[in-house]
DNA sequence: TGACATCGAATTGTCGACAATCGGAGTCAT
DNA sequence: ATGACTCCGATTGTCGACAATTCGATGTCA
């Protein structure tokens, strides 16, 4: 449910869409260089439609093109995740307010309900702790869902959703922050349960915070091994 | 300096200016249908980039594209531009907490000599307020970059701002909202001045909410002349 | 008369080939 | 040895033609 299938429609959507995954799950490195006869002749489709689907790429960021010089594999530098989680913080705080007023019981204890499979996730370990991170990212779109405000919705799911889904391919699997965020995320549904959006926001904000600390200070011990 | 200068780049680069700038005067009206052949055939160009261009300005929200169906240019009803606002406001807010801290005297001092020159532009009134709108995006973008923060200057410059752009079209005829407006521009940068972020925040959250009530009560009385 | 099937023109989606442009290897002069 | 210049290969940008699909018109039948 995560991740559309795009079975139906053009070949530039399906080219987008196997594009895209390619780049999230890091088969294709950061900063590397798109060639689209190279793509076009793997992805068994001609050139025009693996254009438009880079030119969509660009649109949301996945990407970076060139005039005359072709596509690029877009980097996350520290300063771009962390402009990044700014701007998630302050759209998912406005998106929290709002779904504390506009969800319906029933969707927020479907929310509860989710937090419920993570946490079976989580015990059961299997060693997939990536698993919990789409999770938490589903989590997160399902508040955004909640704003009822759909221009909320695109920004957060179809754009940024994207770029975050690529910094957790990352930084998943040495994360052990998963116990604390579902237990700020019991925290949050419960504001929302108690249509409380100020306290609600401030939670949100406040794990979106801890989340780039945790990011953070992943990309140091990178470069620090360096 | 507010609408880039595309005689450089692609021939796709090139559509996609003329498109959205087409889009944004109202000179193709919302929900008209956009035909490849023919369009293609008015920019002297094939039809490849022309639907590179719809693929572009289809991620700036400008058009709405189903596949095997067209493209149709986006229509603002009352619910999206309600989203919008609010997102602007959360985003603008933001930027102005921020820019409060950033922002370097200099900056701040070329800000409130813009509003110098707005003002001049008012007394003058020459009938053309809707240079002052052009001017108010101006003023807005400006702080957006003085938040420094890259994702943030690129969603309030490079995509809401066309839309808004659009809407202005739409109902800049009749506003009155000009003196209020500066005065709160004032305030702001007043405050930016005393590098006081939260007030910043605040007066500029404000300012978005008073803006989006005047063009509410304006979308109201278009539709109820129907 | 209205609903439905069928056909056809128009439009979108796709492909292959050609032109324009860029990057780099190699060369030459200082 | 180094800098600049030239040429060539590779890649991107563009075009025209063809295939696939949609939408509307037309006609048919209950």
């Amino acid at each position: 449910m995560l991740v559309k299938v795009p079975e139906q429609g053009t070949l530039a959507d399906l080219a987008a869409h196997r594009l895209a995954h390619s780049i999230v799950t890091g088969e294709l490195a950061q900063g590397q260089k798109l060639n689209e006869a190279e793509l076009a002749e793997s992805f068994g489709m001609g050139r025009g439609p693996l254009r438009e689907a880079l030119r969509h790429l660009e649109g949301m960021r996945l990407v970076k093109r060139i005039p005359n010089a072709g596509a690029r594999v877009v980097v996350l530098d520290r300063k771009t995740l962390s402009d990044l989680y700014a701007v998630r913080e302050a759209l998912e705080g406005m998106a929290c307010r709002i779904a504390a007023t506009q969800m319906s019981d029933d969707e927020i204890a479907q929310l509860s309900a989710l937090l419920d499979k993570h946490e079976a996730q989580i015990k059961k370990q299997g060693g997939k702790v990536y698993a919990q991170s789409e999770g938490d990212l589903d989590f997160h779109f399902q508040i955004a869902r909640g704003s009822r405000n759909q221009m909320l919705m695109d920004l957060l799911g179809s754009e940024q959703y994207q770029l975050l889904r690529m910094c957790r391919y990352r930084t998943s699997r040495n994360a052990q922050r998963t116990k604390p965020a579902l237990s700020q995320h019991r925290q949050i549904v419960e504001a929302l349960a108690n249509r409380d959006g100020e306290l609600a926001e401030l939670l949100m904000r406040r794990h979106i915070q801890g989340a780039w600390r945790s990011i953070s200070e992943m990309i140091d011990m990178e470069e620090q091994s360096k």
